[in-house]
DNA sequence: ACAATACGAGACGTTGCGTCTCGTCAAGGT
DNA sequence: ACCTTGACGAGACGCAACGTCTCGTATTGT
């Protein structure tokens, strides 16, 4: 139906800062597609035609806005994801994204493109940021090679989220309790 | 308003029953008051009266579907938790509990009713099952004295809504994985 | 018996949804 | 140069559920 070629890069770009502006004004659930609209000087199909769902703009809003650029060195397993969880709490601090990941957090239980964003996609997998690096790292030594990466994935991220979700600090005092929670014992002085 | 003292029982429970027959039967999100309403026979305002919302009757509807009604003793704190989880889990998986845990958290983003239950309430504190019995552990020295008793019950309940929230299985298994990643260590083999 | 009020039923105005139908406009093909 | 195609702005449209309200009836305490 919809010719990706012949879509306009200044609408979408509109429409992002739209999203992102509204939901630092009013909250994420307080933003209709008709507000976007309004706000980007848009008609309500333009959004309809290249996204599903006030979600999936969203997601694509959260993807643009938390852009780890710099990966650290894979020195330590422990620097490593510190050095990462903090980078992304930084930007978080700077920017909209909390309440953004926190409503498509929320939405995931109605809306299926936010589900498959929590679960497989940039927000829940974390593949390319946490798991692969820390099996990166058991194969090189740096971790046994019986940690169970996936489940040390799955720890970080549901810290995450919860905190997220019921407005806790995401500060680095924190990031480095997720540190020493995931990889306890592991290369510490506990082994 | 509204006085309590007068308020029909029989209604409240049909009202209550009505609700968690829907969630089986249609998923959290589907349901509305009106549909509540006209399953347990009933005037919406006979529901407006007594809940603000439809999360705020489901707050009710969860509490009264997962009672921990009795305690393991508090021999060693792994048993404990090991036995006090496995108990939950089992009655998640014997009603419909998840999917309106999932829903509550969800529209916890916009209620707040669904926003006290989860930081303070039943859901999301859980003083009284978790962090409650692991204090009197550390007084009673089977925990090192110094345990952050906040963190382990903040870390058990983030990966339960992790799981909850994205569809992962709760099953003993899990159950054992919370208890050895919040008690590592502590009174195990490493110390 | 009487006052107070919970209750069932459903009308009501409001909001945002997602679809649709216009007329305009820019781009690519012939 | 013309013509087709499809994106675009604007906004009308029907729909669903919200939360409030107003009836008339039933129940309860004094």
């Amino acid at each position: 139906m919809a010719d990706p070629s012949r879509r306009s890069p200044a609408k979408q770009a509109a429409i992002v800062a739209a999203a992102a502006q509204l939901v630092a004004e009013i909250g994420y659930a307080a933003v209709t597609i008709e507000a976007i609209a309004a706000r980007a000087g848009v008609g309500k199909q333009t959004i309809y035609r290249w996204w599903d769902s006030k979600a999936a703009l969203y997601v694509e809003v959260y993807s643009q806005m938390v852009q780890v650029d710099e990966f650290p060195d894979m020195v330590d397993p422990r620097r490593y994801m510190g050095a990462i969880l903090r980078q992304v709490f930084d930007l978080y601090a700077a920017t909209s994204a909390v309440p953004i990941l926190a409503g498509l957090i929320s939405d995931a239980q109605r809306d299926d493109v936010a589900r498959h964003a929590l679960v497989h996609g940039l927000i829940g997998g974390r593949g390319p940021v946490l798991a692969q690096p820390l099996r990166q790292a058991c194969r090189d030594g740096r971790l046994p090679a019986d940690f169970d990466v996936d489940w040390a994935a799955e720890m970080a991220v549901a810290l995450i989220w919860k905190r997220v979700l019921s407005g806790g600090a995401l500060d680095h005092a924190f990031a480095d309790r997720i540190v020493a929670a995931v990889l306890s014992g592991e290369g510490g002085p506990c082994r």
